[in-house]
DNA sequence: CAAATATCTTTACGCGCGTAAACTTTTGAT
DNA sequence: ATCAAAAGTTTACGCGCGTAAAGATATTTG
């Protein structure tokens, strides 16, 4: 790097010997300058350090290269991970994606859109916090916004929705638990944060019925983003009292599970599908630590990897299509059954 | 909200009957105006929906008011506990923070501090990937941006460095084992991400000596950010092995404590300070959950309240003292030991 | 109630860049 | 060499807001 500051594209167009309407078109897209003149921009670059001012690039854009990702509890390795998935391939197209997290919260999350607003985004990817959400403010902001909304749906908000299929799910596991052993009882907060959680449950409640067997639904208490607290509590409890109507317990997710079986473990119940266990586990969501419990988490596999390739694909084609879609759709990815020790 | 959209601040100091400046005061600073003033314009704004173009503020300002907060790896729930503390505080104190991961690449923190460098945000609190980051490309970010470095310590970067005192970690639980039972090996990373992961070594072998006891460290293959699973691997060689020096595994980290309780799990060692178990397993950083392990683990806690707290307060300081401080200070918060099931 | 402030209005300019229009130079295929 | 197309240059304006200066108005003080 030379001495002489280079204060803006004015005289960084100076030293580098090409007009500032070049450069800037340079700047949007080094393809579109000759390779010859693009040699010598990149070149003054190495020597002086200059970047454009990316507020005065956005000043009269309409539309920015960012998108927001928000995404409902951050602190949640299944948020983590998915949010690690889109924050790259918004990077390989090109643009800057911008996380946040609404912790749980309805007012941080209407604070978020609202700042979001203000950045005029190319498109934001919302997983909303669901039953918490301000349908009212989600609904105002989709108005100005391109947002696909990914894994939970709120119906008619945003141009699309992408996330796992719910049936798929509990299909899978309670079609295998119920081949492979006793028919499990469904395990689940009461009062769940997450829509998806409702559809389990649904799906549970139809499976059940339609293998001709009697469906259990345990509800315990809790309210909050602490799962695994909850799971433990709730579990605690149901082996103290010996309340439990089967041998086979499915989780509503991993969390839980995760909760439930530190309480198995604590109480020396020993969980598996082996003869020595008393107790089968299973869950649905494949978070990332579930092959880490004790026993390791029988589980229904999200495919991360095919949510966020396709989130952040529609998201592409909608603001590529000006932002908005002919119709709303919805795409569900199947789950993929994982047989770990747990059941 | 009212029809007619309002396109710019003059447009909105029309309809509230304020003069521009003056509306342009109050957004700066609502109590700088007189407060009849203050209130019309916020009738204004109750049926207007009007907010001042980010881009514009900012394109004038020197410094903004964001903040950027960089982890290593945002998927590790460690750095996503504290992340969630720090974005509160800068909230609260009127301050947009920016959240980015490095996903535990050096590109990708390059990337991360030259994108934030353009955004000129008032501060930035940064927690580097360690072994794996560019020194000069930090050591050139942090001549731009006032910086306040934390979890990870790099010499001379940075304006300060806040973290957790490592050897306050190992000392506990090395007392607390080597007081309880048998003398814990030391479990660890060959090539440890972390430059924690030295400082933890070296104190367990200080106490060690300090003890009059004999050390040893036990390293294992891998690299990466999949602890657990370098962990869990690790254990299981271990353990078939029948390499284990001492009955007591004091692990450089939970996460790896995680995989290597996992591993106990699959090959049927019991582990626990009771009778009827054959190994005792401590670690260090008490990760959100850690407690929910098979046994609950057992480990030295960060303070993570005050690092955050910390951290964000020495920024702001720094903010207000124009980005220098006489002298780099180092700030180190004891660890807090927490026993469990697992030692 | 007059003087002293505090606050607001008017006017005007600048920030760094996007971008349109008219013109000139390069390029590359004939 | 010729000429149309591609690319670059010049010139000029606008975006939305910060902010300074000078004058007008409102509020506080004695």
């Amino acid at each position: 790097m030379d001495e002489p500051k280079i204060r803006n594209m004015e005289e960084f167009a100076a030293v580098s010997g090409i007009s500032r309407p070049t450069v800037s078109k340079y700047f949007h897209d080094p393809d579109s300058v000759r390779p010859s003149t693009r040699e010598r921009i990149e070149a003054a670059l190495e020597h002086y350090d200059y970047r454009p001012n990316i507020y005065a690039i956005n000043q009269n854009r309409r539309l920015t290269k960012n998108i927001g990702v928000v995404v409902p509890y951050l602190a949640d390795p299944f948020f983590a991970e998915i949010a690690r998935m889109i924050e790259r391939q918004c990077i390989d197209a090109g643009y800057s994606p911008l996380l946040f997290s609404s912790h749980g919260e309805r007012t941080l999350e209407n604070d978020i859109l609202d700042g979001l607003r203000s950045m005029k985004p190319a498109g934001v990817l919302l997983a909303p916090l669901g039953r918490g959400s301000d349908r009212s403010a989600i609904e105002e902001f989709c108005k100005h916004v391109p947002t696909v909304l990914f894994d939970s749906n709120i119906e008619g908000m945003g141009e699309a929705f992408i996330g796992s299929d719910n049936y798929s799910f509990v299909s899978q596991t309670v079609e295998y638990l119920s081949r492979t052993g006793e028919p499990p009882c469904f395990f689940e907060m009461r009062h769940p944060a997450n829509p998806n959680a409702n559809k389990r449950r649904n799906a549970y409640l139809s499976m059940m019925e339609r293998l001709g067997l009697e469906p259990h639904v345990i509800k315990i208490e809790g309210i909050g983003w602490g799962f695994e607290e909850i799971g433990r509590q709730g579990g605690l409890r149901l082996l103290q009292e010996g309340a439990l109507p089967t041998d086979t317990v499915l989780c509503s997710n991993d969390r839980l599970a995760i909760g439930f079986l530190s309480a198995c473990y604590e109480t020396g119940v020993r969980v598996g599908r082996t003869k020595d266990c008393s107790l089968r586990v299973a869950s649905h969501d494949d978070h990332p630590f579930s092959r880490f419990t004790c026993p390791s988490l029988t589980t229904a596999a999200h495919d991360y990897a095919a949510v966020s390739d396709y989130s952040v694909e529609t998201l592409f084609k909608l603001i590529e299509g000006g932002g908005r879609f002919d119709e709303r759709s919805d795409t569900l990815f199947p789950a993929k059954l994982v047989l770990r020790d747990s059941a």
